[in-house]
RNA sequence: GGGCGGAUAGCUCAGUUGGCAGAGCACUGCCUUUACACGGCAGAUGUCGCAGGUUCGAUCCCUGUUCCGCCUACCA
């Protein structure tokens, strides 16, 4: 029912009211249409553990605006919810809370803590989603998944299960990236590198056979030369040659080391052109050891502790080895540098820039660490996910990132998926105690439930489950062994890599590997809506999995917005305080205006710093359109008419032809990703367009008794104004609901009407030429009272002319227009039969406009800016005339071009000479 | 080390198939005119990072350069 607006918009109301409404008539879902097609949108599921923040705000919105405007085309329309487990961030988050009860995750062991975790995630789990619809976001909520709910989990291990079969997933034991903190292996994007000053230590290594003649070698890591197995040089080194073969005594150790040539490992311009060999905690050291047999001796344990049984192996001497026994990397580097000094063995140490990778989830750093694990064998994924975005069947939006994926995609190195956590999906695959005596370690038992002490490594049991034992992998669980009918069997401890589950996501979550109707309609996607964060952890993986198990890229575009950082460009967090929180600010200025923020700050292919200013700033605007409709609603009574456009006075057919207009460049805007122009232009109409001019011309009409274009005012601001709040719509879904169902309408929601659609035939060039002329008139007027100091409310009688003949056609036809809008009355005659004294002339163009001067006006300030712009024009004119006078031009530019060029020299030549006129006319009344 | 992007008004940013440099915010002045002071009107503000080149003409194209971001990388 239509109802009386507010004096001011309440948006915590207004947005309840409406949320409330559209959720009882499930305007979310999807609804089948006359249209063919289909648009689809899976969100990028936030973490379960997370709460709103400004980016989830800017990537929901702008999914929420495609998805609503989508709708409104008629197009049948899904956007699905859900959230991520995120395995490790959500398991840190509830060890986190356990630390605070005095407890450990082992102290509950796994199927405890894992409870546990399902508990809190019940409990707080889905308080982002409330915030999502807090935000607007039309998303089917019915149909809201969860990466480990019943139906991803089942997809997860179909797709474990059917990769392993066909070679694609592989267990093996090698170096990979360590958490020493989070205990768990890491694949390599999941390390973040930050720069540091390190350090280059200069050692000597002694040659067995010659003890006073030594190599010396270059590292950042002295303390890893306990787990030396070699020393590289380049096989054409002439300095180290003649060494290549030999062997050396290992400092601080009794072993001796051999001597290789490595044209690989070693370039000979960097250090000293010999390198140490560390094949179990460097990855180059690893791939060199494997091409020189050298077996990797792990001194480093889990924690990154130095290795008692480690150190003993590598036959560290023993009062070292007792010292450094279970100390830190930090605190064993300082040890064996000291060490080293007493042999005078360190010879050089200066200062190295380095990279340190530290751990994206705990920023611990992080350890190569040998160790065995499940991979993905990405090459033979990667090479349709490369084609499908060469051949454009994938768009990536803008087109700049596009590089960046089929770079990173092109150099794809296998991908470490297991990880020794709790929370996440198990890998199904089990072990036969008989069938793999020899290859489990000795102090596991079977469950991996089992209490034990924190130095055990409990959660490693993986790591005592040899390379070498035989996996049988399954779909469902396995009790017996299908090779020796046992039952003693127990299921790989490790839990997969939670973008795993995050790589099925777009079909997954439509009821794939069933047929589903929704698999059916839904997919391939539409429209990805991403950060650049995540276009390798998630996109890519999406590509990939995606080909691989449906046949059918997942979506057809990928729109990547850039990252929201603070108005000093820093990235927002909590640690610097910089956070500007979405749900402060939607309480604060009303959800509609951040929304309106988000997709005006959306340039492609830029980081977005955000002020709240700008908030603010579109806040305004929010008001200013409850005012327009509040204004309107006030003469919505009287009769209206449904005369013809073409019949219609002058402004109402002006306003058709720009509202036009802008609905052309709204929808061309949102159909290129371009949400900056969207709002732009929406801004731009609806503010300075619609209200500043269109409404004020109205007002004659409405506001004088019996005034003949009463009806068809009434008629052009309703009708406009309604296709307006459907435009504004997906941008501003709240605001234009309270004002759409507080006019007459039909229908249950704007959400279900259709978007605006272009009319050529409301395209009005006249009217839009004669308007142009308007505003001329009326600005030039408006300066033309500031300069003489003439108050707005003050009556003016002005005059007007103009040397072309249409404009004074229109003139005349814009008289009354134009006088009511100036509070003026307007003299239409040429400048000759003005009266000859006190008149200020302004010009404009081919206009000139005459404006009375008040007898005891200070008319030194006139001058003074007369003066300025004569001199401005004279500048310009200057220079154009040179430009208009060169062969050159004249000879090489386009016709046009330099017709423009004469035709504006004649014209400012026009206005100049008007100008001095004024200024002489004005230094007469000066002297008079 | 490699790659990408940015540098335009005090601030945040648009822009140009190369031909009068724009918006919002902030600022100055006037105005409480019955939608709106979260408003209206008028105004001021720029060596378009720096240096070369191409061109009749460069903020735009090319080359180099400096800062600032980001991504990426196994030089110990």
């Amino acid at each position: 029912m239509p109802s009386p607006l507010d004096k001011t918009y309440d948006s915590s109301v207004v947005e309840k009211k409406w949320s409330a409404h559209w959720a009882e008539h499930q305007l979310f879902q999807p609804r089948q249409t006359e249209n063919p097609g289909s648009f689809c949108i899976v969100i990028p599921p936030p973490n379960v553990t997370g709460s709103l923040h400004i980016g989830h705000a800017l990537n929901n919105t702008l999914q929420d605006i495609l998805v609503r405007w989508k709708r409104m085309q008629g197009i049948q329309t899904l956007w699905i919810p859900g959230t991520d487990h995120a395995g490790i961030a959500t398991q840190n988050v509830v060890e986190r809370q356990l630390k605070e009860e005095g407890l450990s995750r082992e102290d509950l062991g796994r199927k405890a803590f894992i409870d546990r975790v399902w508990k809190w995630r019940h409990q707080s789990g889905d308080t982002i989603i409330g915030q999502l619809k807090q935000l607007g976001a039309s998303c089917d909520w019915d149909r809201l998944r969860f990466t480990m709910d019943e139906g991803l989990s089942l997809a997860v291990r179909k797709v474990f299960v059917q990769l392993y079969e066909e070679g694609l997933i592989y267990r093996g034991e090698r170096l990979i990236n360590w958490c020493p903190r989070c205990l768990t292996a890491l694949s390599d994007i999941e390390v973040e590198h930050e720069d540091i000053k390190g350090t280059l230590y200069h050692i000597r290594y002694a040659l067995v056979d010659a003890p006073n003649t030594f190599l010396t070698v270059a590292t950042t890591r002295p303390e890893t030369l306990l787990g030396d197995m070699a020393v590289a040089v380049h096989p054409e080194d002439p300095r180290y040659q003649q060494y290549i073969g030999k062997q050396l005594k290992l400092p601080l150790t009794t072993r001796t080391i051999p001597i290789v040539a490595d044209p690989i490992l070693v370039d000979r311009e960097f250090g000293t052109g010999a390198v140490k060999i560390t094949p179990a905690h460097d990855f180059n050291d690893f791939e060199a050891g494997e091409r020189h047999g050298l077996k990797p001796l792990t001194i480093l344990d889990f924690k990154a502790r130095m290795d008692g049984s480690g150190l003993r192996t590598a036959m560290v001497d023993q009062s070292l080895l007792d010292s450094l026994d279970l100390k830190s990397v930090q605190a064993a580097r300082p040890l064996v540098i000291e060490a080293l000094q007493e042999q005078d063995l360190l010879i050089k140490e200066e200062d190295h820039p380095m990279a340190l990778g530290k751990c994206y989830r705990c920023k611990t750093v992080v350890e190569p660490y040998l160790s065995p694990q499940w991979f993905v064998k990405t090459a033979p994924l990667a090479a349709p996910a490369i084609e499908a975005v060469e051949t454009g069947d994938i768009r990536i939006i803008p087109d700049g990132w596009k590089n960046n994926y089929l770079g990173w995609m092109r150099q794809i190195k296998d991908w470490c998926i297991s990880r020794q956590i709790w929370w996440g999906h198990q890998i199904p695959a089990w072990y036969c105690r008989s069938c793999n005596k020899d290859h489990l370690g000795e102090t596991e038992t079977t469950t991996g439930e089992t209490r034990e002490s924190q130095d055990t490594a409990p959660s490693l049991m993986s790591c005592f489950i040899s390379p070498n034992a035989q996996p049988i992998v399954s779909e469902t669980d396995l009790t017996t062994c299908p090779k020796c009918g046992g039952s003693d069997l127990f299921q790989d401890p490790d839990v997969l890599d939670t973008w795993f589950s995050s790589s099925l996501w777009p079909f997954s979550t439509l009821g794939w590997p069933e047929q589903t109707q929704d698999f059916k309609t839904f997919y391939p996607n539409a429209t990805l809506v991403t950060g650049l964060d995540i276009l390798f952890f998630w996109v890519a993986r999406m590509v990939m999995m995606g080909i691989k198990l449906t046949g059918q890229i997942p979506f057809r575009d990928v729109y990547i917005h850039a990252l929201v950082r603070d108005a000093e460009g820093q990235k927002m967090s909590k640690s610097k305080g910089n956070v500007i929180d979405p749900l402060t600010k939607m309480s604060q200025y009303g959800t509609d205006a951040l929304r309106f923020t988000m997709a005006s700050m959306a340039s492609p292919g830029r980081d977005m710093k955000l002020a709240e200013e700008r908030i603010e700033g579109y806040r305004n605007f929010v008001t200013k359109i409850w005012n327009a409709a509040r204004f309107i609603q006030l003469y919505e009574d009287g009769p209206k008419t449904d005369t013809p456009l073409a019949s219609r006075p002058f402004p109402d057919q002006w306003i058709f032809s720009r509202l036009n207009h802008a609905i052309r460049a709204v929808t061309k805007a949102l159909h290129d990703y371009r949400f900056d122009q969207a709002t732009s232009h929406l801004y731009q109409f609806i503010w300075h367009e619609y209200c500043d001019w269109y409404i004020e011309l109205a007002k004659p009409s409405l506001q004088q008794d019996n005034h003949p274009d009463a009806a068809t005012t009434r008629q052009t601001l309703l009708e406009s104004f309604e296709i307006i709040q459907r435009l504004l719509h997906p941008v501003m879904p709240f605001i234009t609901e309270e004002i759409w169902q507080s006019f007459p309408h039909e229908g249950v929601s704007i959400m279900t009407q259709p978007f605006p659609t272009e009319r050529e035939a409301w395209t009005n060039a006249q009217a839009e030429q004669r308007f142009s002329l308007l505003q001329s008139v009326v600005s030039t007027t408006r300066t033309g009272r500031a300069l003489l100091n003439i108050p707005a409310n003050q009556a003016l009688s002005m005059f007007a002319t103009t040397t072309q003949n249409d404009d004074a056609a229109s003139l005349k036809h814009l008289q009354p227009h134009i006088e009511s809008i100036m509070r003026s009355a307007m003299t239409l005659a040429p400048t000759t039969d003005w009266p000859s004294d006190r008149i200020l002339q302004l010009v404009s163009g081919n206009l000139t406009i005459g404006i009375p001067v008040e007898p005891n006006l200070d008319l030194q300030l006139v001058v003074k800016k007369v003066k300025k712009q004569i001199e401005a024009k004279e500048k310009e004119c200057t220079r154009l005339q040179e430009r208009v006078a060169s062969p050159k031009f004249r000879e090489k530019a386009e016709l046009s071009v330099i017709q423009e060029s004469e035709e504006r020299v004649t014209s400012l030549r026009q206005e100049l000479t008007l100008l001095t006129s004024s200024e002489q006319q004005i230094a007469t009344m000066l002297r008079s």
